[in-house]
DNA sequence: GTACGAACATTTTTT
DNA sequence: ATGTTCGTAC
């Protein structure tokens, strides 16, 4: 197979001559501050040298991405090819030909775990610490920013209250309920993400679509976002989407302002742009955008093939769509890859071609090793096999010293995961699952933080309405509503409310003294908060709320557990100055640290996997259904399927050595048993990198696998994804909707989805139809029958509702399957 | 205020 | 099937 490299520089070539770097230097008006340490060590750097150490290394695509500082600058960065090493060797080269200071340059990127990152390579490269760069950092962390400068522009008072999800479906559970409607019927999180949904596209209340507004609570959908904002105002509060959003109102409302930022930041750099949604979209074009004449210095960095978010708000077309909005921006390919195997990226390179809608990259590396091996397709008979098997390839390769850590388990869904851990526990492998519940949203650090954030911000209600009756304190219902009627009307916080209820007899007794306590508690926490270190006052008022006594309390099993986050959070909060300062931190770096002493197997999702890389990646999974998702190919139709798709070259792309795929022919899905066809995608692989495992499979001489190892013997190289032996196998079950998977009798409509532009989408994981057909076709079983099942043997029909038995089986006890699976004994 | 049972949903996740 | 969330009954 052509490996499309005939067209691509060598790495050899002499690089194009560049002009010499001419020193310019920073303007007068410059903002001093902390960041002329770093230029001067820059610079100092660069004088020793002739041609600077920091260009040395990199080939000849990489440094152009590095040297184009001036004008628009679109990289298209494929996996593994040295991105994150372009943007920080270009900001080190801005900083040392003297082009800005290292606060003139706007560094935007989408995680903070990126941003840390980026900072410590760049510190690397130009010696020191960087807190010189206070504009490199998170879309939102240079929102609040910008935000906590000018915040009485868009009407919030400086020191406004950053809320996270949980505190906005509270929140907005209160709005829809003092609307006077059923909080059941409209459930508040749905109307959560409906919100989270425009502010992605940067709508406000009068800008969504009628219909949008329509689809919630009976039209009222915009009424109540705009009660929602208006709430949030007299909360001095924003939630995730208004840190981008305000900023953007605000420079549009007040150009002069913006003006000093464009004069400001002389050189714009996004990471990841193919995950950038519209609000993103927008706030960079005001930021980056200059009249005509003006050098625009911006450079975006992404990756097209991996956008894997649009089902948040990202849009691809942000990156297609670059030089349209920066005329005469230089496009850079690097394609020369650094990280795996050809024939991983032969096999990833193959898929994703599957693609219409891209703008066409192909990955080399010219480290061809013989001895490398081609991704491997494996075949088991069900997920409890398919872990099983995974765990013996893991043995193996940890017997020829191979540290766990350098392996990978990733995964379409969560669910998957368990599976592995429980063969991992019992095989005594160690394992860590990356992504799940994280530190900072955990029951017990959130009430802690509710706490403190009450005391540094005596008007956060949502804070106060958490933690009042936690631990409990006879504050009930009753109590909190007439606090909150008090508040609301009188338009005080509800803390202050309750300083005012107690000398009134509004409330009974009990509450009342209660009340007072509390009032009593925070007012001494708040005198405390300038003298006191805050670490030693968060220990304290834990401890006077009588919150640690309550887990100390709770018998339960995770209490200690709950204590021992408790103490972890204390000890987390030393990193920072003031109780303020770790507050706000929080509020924007969600992620707790991982211990990466341990070896261990990561297992995560796909999506979690993304920028990582692993010598070994194993990818369990991929039928019909999970992957790609059935939901994806409903909701999202052929746009859908292409991200699935590049959710699979991420895959792929993160193996640097090695890459396992997995398919199991029965997978329970909600409680059922159910056959699975391969993913369509494996039939994408081609044969020259990519090989079917014959021996997998312990039940793979069984009957009628289609799927043999002929699988990728026929491959046609190029197609339109839509020709494809998949792709016709759908069109044909389509249409034939008689034959199940095991290609035998009727009554097990299968039918498959048409993710055209037409027709109604139908229901189609295997079973759904069935189910419904039950008044249709009466089962071929009855009650009392003794039938067989390939994987749990000889037993006997207890129930039948339509095509679902229930049979107790010999030896597995009592099951649930389709009729389809047994046969009568 | 707690305990139990019914109803419900079950792709992916950052800030 | 299974876990979680919500409401009711004690």
């Amino acid at each position: 197979m052509s490996n499309g490299f005939d067209d691509i520089p060598f790495f050899d070539e002499e690089p194009a001559p560049r002009k010499p770097a001419t020193p310019a230097a920073p303007s007068a008006g410059a903002p001093a501050g902390g960041g002329l340490g770093i230029a001067a060590r820059a610079m100092a750097a660069r004088d020793q040298a002739r041609a600077p150490d920091y260009l040395s290394g990199l080939n000849p695509e990489q440094r152009e991405a590095v040297e184009t500082v001036d004008g628009p600058v679109l990289v298209l960065a494929g996996a593994g090819t040295g991105k994150t090493r372009v943007l920080t060797t270009r900001i080190a080269h801005i900083l040392a030909t003297s082009r800005a200071f290292p606060s003139q340059i706007l560094a935007a990127t989408f995680t903070n775990k990126a941003a840390r990152e980026m900072k410590e390579r760049i510190g690397h490269l130009v010696g020191g610490a960087v807190e010189g760069m206070p504009w490199l950092g998170t879309f939102h962390s240079i929102g609040v920013k910008l935000l906590r400068r000018h915040a009485e522009l868009v009407g919030l008072s400086s020191d406004f209250t950053i809320l996270d999800t949980d505190d906005v479906v509270r929140l907005i559970k209160q709005i829809i309920q003092a609307e006077g409607l059923d909080d059941k019927r409209w459930p508040a999180k749905q109307f959560a993400q409906m919100i989270d949904g425009w502010k992605n596209k940067g709508l406000d209340p009068a800008q969504i679509p009628e219909g949008d507004a329509r689809a919630f609570a009976n039209g009222k959908g915009r009424e109540l976002y705009a009660a929602y904002q208006a709430r949030l105002k007299t909360l001095n509060a924003c939630d995730f989407g208004d840190l981008l959003l305000h900023p953007i109102r605000m420079f549009k409302a007040n150009p002069d302002v913006l003006k000093e930022y464009h004069q400001r930041f002389k050189y714009v750099l996004v990471d990841e742009y193919q995950d950038t949604n519209t609000a993103q979209y927008m706030w960079l074009r005001l930021l980056a955008q200059r009249p005509p004449g003006v050098p625009q210095n911006v450079c975006c960095v992404g990756d097209d093939d991996q956008s894997i978010y649009g089902w948040r708000g990202a849009e691809v077309d942000n990156i297609l769509r670059f030089e349209k909005d920066f005329p005469g921006a230089k496009v850079i390919k690097l394609e020369r890859n650094y990280r795996s195997t050809e024939h991983i990226l032969g096999t990833a390179g193959h898929l994703i071609a599957h693609n219409e809608g891209r703008l066409g990259k192909t990955l080399f590396t010219d480290r061809v090793d013989p001895n490398d091996g081609k991704v491997v397709v494996h075949k088991a008979w069900d997920s409890e096999e398919e872990a099983r098997a995974v765990g013996e390839e893991i043995e193996q390769l940890q017997r020829q010293q191979h540290p766990l850590n350098n392996m990978a388990i990733l995964v379409r869904a969560s669910f998957q995961m368990r599976e592995f851990e429980d063969r991992f526990v019992t095989l005594g492998l160690n394992y860590r699952v990356i992504g799940g519940p994280r530190f900072y949203e955990r029951l017990e650090i959130r009430d802690a933080m509710a706490y403190f954030r009450l005391v540094c911000q005596p008007a956060d209600d949502l804070a106060f309405e958490r933690i009042v009756n936690t631990p409990k304190r006879g504050l009930g219902d009753t109590t909190i509503r007439n606090l909150h009627d008090y508040a609301r009307a009188r338009n005080i916080p509800m803390l202050a409310a309750a300083a005012d209820i107690i000398d009134t007899d509004e409330l009974k007794p009990k509450a009342r003294k209660a009340l007072f306590d509390v009032v009593a508690d925070f007012r001494r926490w708040q005198s405390l908060l300038e003298n006191t270190p805050h670490t030693e006052l968060a220990e304290q008022i834990l401890d006077e709320s009588g919150y640690t006594a309550m887990w100390q309390n709770d018998k339960s099993a995770e209490a200690q557990g709950r204590l021992d986050n408790l103490k972890e959070l204390i000890r987390s909060m030393d990193q920072e100055e003031s109780m303020r300062a770790y507050l706000e931190r929080v509020a924007l770096v969600m992620d707790a640290e991982q211990n990466a002493d341990m070896d261990a197997v990561s297992i995560m999702t796909l999506h979690s996997a993304k920028g990582l890389e692993f010598e070994t990646v194993f990818l369990p999974g991929w039928e019909e259904g999970l992957f790609p998702h059935q939901r994806a190919l409903d909701e999202g139709g052929r746009a859908g399927l292409e991200e699935e798709r590049r959710l699979a070259y991420v895959g792929i792309t993160r193996a640097k050595r090695r890459c396992h795929i997995w398919f199991v022919e029965n997978r329970r899905i909600h409680g059922l048993w159910q056959s699975t066809q391969p993913s369509r995608f494996l039939e994408e692989l081609p044969s020259a990198h990519a090989e079917y495992d014959e021996t997998s499979g312990s039940f793979g001489g069984y009957g009628r696998n289609p799927y043999g190892q002929s699988r990728f013997d026929k491959q046609e190289p190029f197609q339109n994804s839509y020709s494809t032996p998949g792709w016709k196998r759908a069109q044909a079950n389509k249409t034939d909707a008689t034959r199940d998977n095991w290609g035998n009798r009727s009554g097990h409509a299968v039918e498959r989805i048409g993710y055209g532009e037409s027709g109604p989408r139908a229901k189609t994981i295997d079973g759904e139809l069935v189910a419904k057909s039950k008044t249709s076709e009466p089962s071929r079983f009855s009650v009392g029958d003794r039938v067989f099942h390939i994987k749990f043997g000889n037993g006997n029909v207890s129930a039948i509702e339509g095509n679902k038995l229930t049979i107790d089986f010999d030896r597995a006890g009592q099951k649930r399957v389709l009729d389809g699976f047994v046969e009568l004994a």
